[in-house]
DNA sequence: ACGGTATCGTTAT
DNA sequence: ATAACGATACCGT
């Protein structure tokens, strides 16, 4: 109530939204949030796009511009039998053949990704001594939380609009005694190649930092190795990390991975095919497993 | 589909 | 120390 009142936000400015997959989300969303409440009896376009407040056709359009993927098609995607394709569908995923060391250069099949660990004993703990900047995105899965230090990328988080300030407590809470500066220059590069596929390419690394404890680096690296449009099971990674009975120990730890999307924990799911959780929201993770799809099927 | 239980790293007392 | 807590999995019913 007072003028000086700390805690009240000042509206982050976002970046103006010149792709139209970013603003495309909110529609997408929805849809989604729908199409997951009751998928039993597969709605029709006309039946979405009445819930959504769009024309069957723009909603078509709409939709299929951010998946590159029809509502329908989408919908197909989203079941428990495609989630279970996803597992399975040929070779071993997490084999131990790959190179991989704790700190050295690691590969994601398709994002590409020089990691570098820190965790929390090795380093000063809880970030002491670590300078995160920060900014805010619209990205297609909403407004995209990015935080970086000198050595790379170490935090992405995903909020909705007007709950920024929730998704920042939530992050800083991870590294307390680091020093937190708002600079929305120095993430903006981040968030124009994360998001967007062309950019993937080895000859340009992600540098990242992965801040952890030794078992959640494990599990972090174990994810980095399942590639776009598959999945893996919590207990896949249990045994691929050699405690073949602490999957549900690893269901903590994926969920604590702070850089989503990146480190990509929204492919590991049940053994039964559920999707089981997603600490930004399950719906978000049916959004990013159905975009990845359809960027699949582009290419 | 639902309920109980073994399991285990993390966090908070 | 220890108790509570999961984005698990498995075994009954």
């Amino acid at each position: 109530m007072t003028a000086s009142m700390p805690t009240m936000k000042p509206q982050p400015v976002l970046e103006r939204d010149i792709t139209p997959e970013g603003g495309d989300y909110e529609v997408v969303r929805r849809a989604i949030e729908k199409i997951s409440l009751d998928y039993r009896d597969q709605p029709s376009l006309e039946v979405l796009a009445e819930a959504v407040g769009e024309t069957p056709n723009g909603l078509q359009k709409l939709f299929t511009r951010w998946a590159g993927l029809s509502p329908k098609a989408f919908l197909q995607a989203v079941t428990l039998d495609h989630a279970r394709r996803l597992l399975d569908s040929g070779m071993p995923l997490l084999e131990t053949s790959f190179e991989l060391g704790m700190s050295g250069p690691g590969r994601l099949h398709d994002l590409f990704v020089t990691h570098e660990a820190m965790s929390p004993g090795d380093y000063k703990s809880r970030g002491a001594g670590l300078t995160i900047r920060y900014g805010y995105h619209i990205s297609p899965f909403g407004i995209a939380l990015i935080m970086v230090t000198d050595r790379g990328l170490a935090g992405l988080a995903f909020t909705d609009a007007g709950e920024e300030r929730a998704a920042l407590a939530d992050m800083t809470g991870r590294w307390p005694n680091a020093i937190y500066v708002e600079d929305m220059a120095a993430t903006a590069p981040y968030a124009a190649r994360i998001f967007d596929p062309a950019q993937w390419r080895s000859d340009r690394p992600l540098r990242v930092v992965m801040i952890g404890t030794d078992f959640q680096l494990r599990v972090w690296e174990a994810l980095l190795r399942v590639p776009m449009g598959r999945a893996c099971t919590y207990s896949d990674i249990a045994g691929q990390i050699g405690q073949p009975t602490a999957s549900r120990a690893v269901g903590a730890a994926v969920g604590a991975n702070p850089l989503s999307f990146v480190v990509p924990c929204h492919r590991a799911i049940g053994k039964s095919g559920a999707l089981t959780g997603y600490h930004w929201g399950l719906t978000r993770k049916r959004a990013i497993l159905g975009w990845e799809a359809g960027q699949l099927g582009a290419a």
